[in-house]
DNA sequence: TATGAATGAGGCTTCATTCAT
DNA sequence: CATGAATGAAGCCTCATTCAT
């Protein structure tokens, strides 16, 4: 019975997943349970709020983005790589998971334990590797890892409406501009 | 009469502009009609569809953030440092008038009629200003000009909810690490 | 100046009737006020409401339609021919001006006005009609006037909607119905 | 639930059928919600459009005439008798379930459904009543089904708004206009 | 425990009608 | 007088959320 529990919390999950992208994270729940074959009570009493959910949703990926953070730090001598490669990630979950993006610059009162999940397992990470940067003088201090997800996080919204939009650029510029030595 | 209704289309763009600012481009038009002591209808005689609303408050920032590429340019010796102020007053636009960037970043479906006067009226500035810092070699070619726009729309998103996010500044670094000579 | 009162009030009855044909008896009244370019206000001065308005503009066909009557029955021996090509003529004014047939069929609170002009002028000439049809035993009696006139107009009711619906032909048959000898 | 919601249903389709005979099949949604006890969302969902709602509520009785038409015919040895007895029953389900036939004159456009259905239930009938009594040499060939069901119902409009007017007098009079031989 | 039926608040939009100019 | 701007009631419809089964 456990397991039966276990598989159709995936199926919602999955369900969630699929319509968040299609139709973003104010999507009717009806349309949710719909997809995922169960009734809207069901999904309620699992996710009291539209917010439980969405960061049930997103919880193995910024769980897995989190995690990659130390590891890649570890596997090179450049810190600025690191970063680097690290925000590649970050924009894969944010482009890959669309609504994500949409949620998170949601107006800030909704969503709210998602900003909550969202800094407490991301921030520590952009902060290591931002400080880790500075600190072998690879880019110049002063940026606030808050004000680095967050920038990077609304480059990425609308990623697929025009295809004169590459939100992958436009960060890699400003990754550019924190380089050292600053040019005037 | 024309001078009343006069009287009354400014009333209503500056409940619209004040409105949309607090509550965003979604807000329920009763509120705005609330807002500016009219009746619902009276909004929907002037302007039939909420995008026409939202031009029609734009329009003049718009306008004057069109106007000003030129004249900027025209100003320094530098193609850069014009465009540098250029982006300056885009974000103005942007932050002043809370609500614009949400429109422009929302479901390209709804706000048709905005983002094609947005593009209309800056999409060649920011191509001249782009153009001009490219030929006097300040900055690297190749960036879409929409690219930017939408860019520095984005960043504008959410820019008064975390005091430690300063779009500005991260718009300052786009901008450095558009500049020549690139830095692997 | 009366000149030119008169050329307004011609340009709205055609208007009115225009719209009337195209959009029912219940279109805007904006819409009318439109089409003879001038304000609703106007309307409203001389036709303070919408009954008055139909009326007027159907006054002269249903003149003409009840003075017919007469003249047909002076033209012939056989008063049922002067009923049938009396009722082609009801029938015409009823199929040409689109919307008689509805305003006469609405609810009866409405249009109160255009129903008892209506039958004001072309009861009385029904009435005779089938009096000296059934006096010259072509007829059988006992119908109403009354059904006879809103029975043929209930008949054209849709009458371009479908063309295997041929009002003329129905209308036919009933008045063959009220022939003698009566057929069990 | 299942019993609930089919108590519900009945409710519901009572509800409608009185408001639709005593304002209309236009009466606004809430009407009908309030005589029902309901909330309008639930009517929403089962009859997403007004269209499903007029077709439900009328939707036993098409039966129930459809049925009678062959078993009438089957009864007795005059086709012209079996038509008329029909039309008898066709009468009673238009003026009992007074709304039926304003919704059938309606706009076409709207409504579509209910004219589908009734056409695809009755149109068959009619067509095999007047084709029987045409072969039966009791009535002469030539009206088409369409316009007999369609005139039945127009004249049926209005029914109980004057006593002067009684469609089933005139309905038989059309009929006999049907009837063999013809008099000129 | 899962379901989905029911509720009803809330936003949209259209016009009839009034009335200031 | 003519105008048409303004009002706001009234209908529509969609979900978020509750709760009986």
């Amino acid at each position: 019975m456990r397991a039966d529990a276990q598989r159709n919390q995936e199926k919602l999950l999955a369900a969630a997943a699929e319509v968040f992208a299609g139709a973003g994270v104010d999507a009717p729940i009806r349309q949710i349970a719909a997809k995922a074959g169960m009734g809207v009570g069901t999904i309620y009493r699992h996710f009291p709020t539209r917010s439980d959910l969405v960061v049930a949703v997103f919880h193995h990926q910024i769980e897995e983005c989190a995690q990659a953070g130390p590891r890649l730090l570890a596997e090179t001598d450049s810190p600025f790589a690191a970063l680097h490669r690290w925000t590649d990630l970050f924009v894969d979950l944010l482009v890959t998971k669309h609504g994500l993006a949409q949620a998170l610059q949601s107006d800030s009162s909704r969503f709210a334990p998602l900003h909550a999940y969202f800094l407490d397992r991301l921030l520590p990470v952009a902060t290591q590797l931002l400080d880790a940067a500075a600190e072998a003088d690879e880019i110049q201090p002063g940026t606030h890892p808050y004000a680095l997800l967050r920038g990077i996080g609304n480059l990425c919204i609308g990623h697929d409406d025009d295809p004169r939009y590459d939100p992958r650029r436009l960060i890699a510029l400003l990754l550019q501009g924190l380089r050292r030595p600053a040019l005037t």
